[in-house]
DNA sequence: TCGCGGCATTGCCTTTTCTCGATATCGGAA
DNA sequence: TTCCGATATCGAGAAAAGGCAATGCCGCGA
């Protein structure tokens, strides 16, 4: 994909929408702000997916910021990060006060 | 893709972020708050990317809902559509209340 | 230290997305 | 009607994303 004139921000915007721009890791995201935090087993149970492909969704979440990720003995607990949701929201904000309907 | 177990509310906000995670379309709608709306040669000259990748990435910009295009002489009119945006917002709004930090 | 449970990585394949040249369409001016 | 400017659509190639089996890694109990 050709580059694109951008700030960083915009770059970061992007990048987020990316990360909820799938059915499977937005019901991720939707699960760690039910359940506050959770390993990765219990994901693996919910989802009509293998465990390595709930994995990768994880690190793409991960790599946006979207969540954290700590280790619990042999299990990896991940929780959704506050920051990145409101960063989120204000972008989309952003553009409804231009737009200043 | 495998599909996913999900409420039409979900699939409906995945369908808005896939529309707002490219660059590019992410820059169209930038543009259409700031300018209000404003007629695809505009977009042409103002992004590094072809017609056909403007007229294309418009088409899926108008499939998500999130733009409105009206016919203007030999020109289209774009706009954003103030609802979609209320509803990408209020999808974040619904993740982070459940979080509840 | 051996084995096992819990996750991450790798390798490979399939599907989707992105891009653009070429071409079709369409309204309006001549 | 004929041409032209403005967009949409088509077709194809390249790149990226998504999925999973196999495998690697790691911490912990036996």
């Amino acid at each position: 994909m050709k580059t694109v004139t951008q700030t960083t921000d915009e770059a970061r915007a992007v990048e987020l929408f990316r990360a909820l721009a799938n059915p499977v890791r937005f019901r991720i995201v939707q699960s760690l702000a039910e359940r506050g935090e959770c390993v990765v087993g219990d994901l693996v149970i919910e989802l009509p997916v293998a465990q390595p492909t709930v994995s990768e969704h994880l690190r793409v979440l991960r790599e946006a910021g979207l969540v954290r990720g700590s280790v619990d003995g042999p299990n990896r607990c991940y929780c959704l990060d506050p920051d990145a949701l409101a960063t989120l929201r204000q972008a989309i904000e952003r553009i409804e006060a231009r737009a200043c309907f």
